[in-house]
DNA sequence: TCCTTAAGTAAGTACTTACTTGCATTATTA
DNA sequence: TAATAATGCAAGTAAGTACTTACTTAAGGA
């Protein structure tokens, strides 16, 4: 891994564990195993090195692809989706307290990120619903809220047994539909 | 209003627009209107004063008494306590700021914060609905994650009728139950 | 061998911040 | 009116922080 990876990979577990402010550029430095002259080298300022965390890591998930296979009933491929959209969520935990904890610093840029985010969620979750986009946010919304509930604010992790258990009780709400079975 | 009260307000402010480490004491004292001096006087330091902005703002809303009417039907009880849930997070939107951008720091005392909070919703929405806790969960997870996506996140203010409507849309989804009618 | 490139070290600049001290001033109260 | 309490002002301290400069070292390729 090149020096500027290592940056950038330093610099976000360190804002993920102490936002942007808190977070030093000694400390960035030393985590990525080089000297902060260096760090300043590569990147002009704490600010620059900030965006760029941001952009490699707001990578949305490829939900494209679940609804695309046609064969399955809408009630799986919403049970794919679902899961898939709370496998990305987890695996971004730390990205996504950079984002809480800067939203007030950065609004813009963090409101770009989530309506990109949401958009195309609205309209799959709401194509395979085929419901209004309304719903489909509630849908996306309650998973979201669940997320955060649990693993942000409790710093609980959600283990695979329950995520599959909300899954199937909010696709069983959503679609009134119950468990494995088509209706 | 008395000098002690008028900083911690301005410290409310102060805080919930620039997270805790973006807010300066020199800020917050003029905000209230007093010297830096006299805000060290009240309270021994930053940190104290944070403290007491987060006791202060962390009231948890009435949604006892709403549940205790008894003579309501389950679906109108749980429009109820939806409306005053949305309303609470709206009122306090600016300390649900501060709380997300010192998630990282302040990981206990948040999550004691919010332990109580949905600890007393779950128990209640679970009685209404007459549903397991993990469904009461989902339910108003579902509105904090939609309150979070729109006003946190997307900086957009729930008008009135978009909350009805999203109101209704999920105790109907959750109850499987259509708009004011009882079933 | 010489030159270029990437990195480190040491030191420092300019600025901000939480917090303090000493003294003067105003308002309250007895 | 005299004493007491609450506040402001000016100035300062100690520590931290982003960022810079000047110089050195090590490695690799031509």
């Amino acid at each position: 891994m090149g020096t500027r990876e290592r940056i950038v990979e330093a610099a976000y577990r360190c804002f993920s564990q102490k936002g942007y402010l808190g977070a030093t550029t000694r400390e960035i430095a030393r985590l990525a195993g080089v000297s902060e002259v260096t760090l300043f080298r590569y990147f002009k300022s704490k600010r620059e090195l900030f965006e760029k965390v941001l952009k490699k890591f707001s990578v949305i998930p490829d939900i494209e692809r679940i609804s695309a296979e046609s064969s399955l009933p809408p009630e799986e491929k919403l049970r794919k989706v679902a899961k898939e959209i709370l496998l990305s969520l987890k695996g971004k935990r730390n990205f996504i307290r950079i984002l809480l904890s800067e939203v007030s610093l950065y609004e813009e840029e963090i409101a770009e990120i989530y309506e990109k985010f949401i958009e195309r969620l609205d309209s799959i979750v709401a194509q395979i619903l085929k419901t209004d986009k309304e719903t489909a946010r509630l849908f996306h919304s309650s998973l979201f809220g669940y997320f955060l509930s649990e693993e942000i604010f409790l710093r609980r992790e959600i283990n695979e047994k329950e995520a599959k258990e909300v899954i199937n009780k909010l696709v069983e709400i959503f679609t009134g539909c119950r468990s494995e079975k088509n209706c």
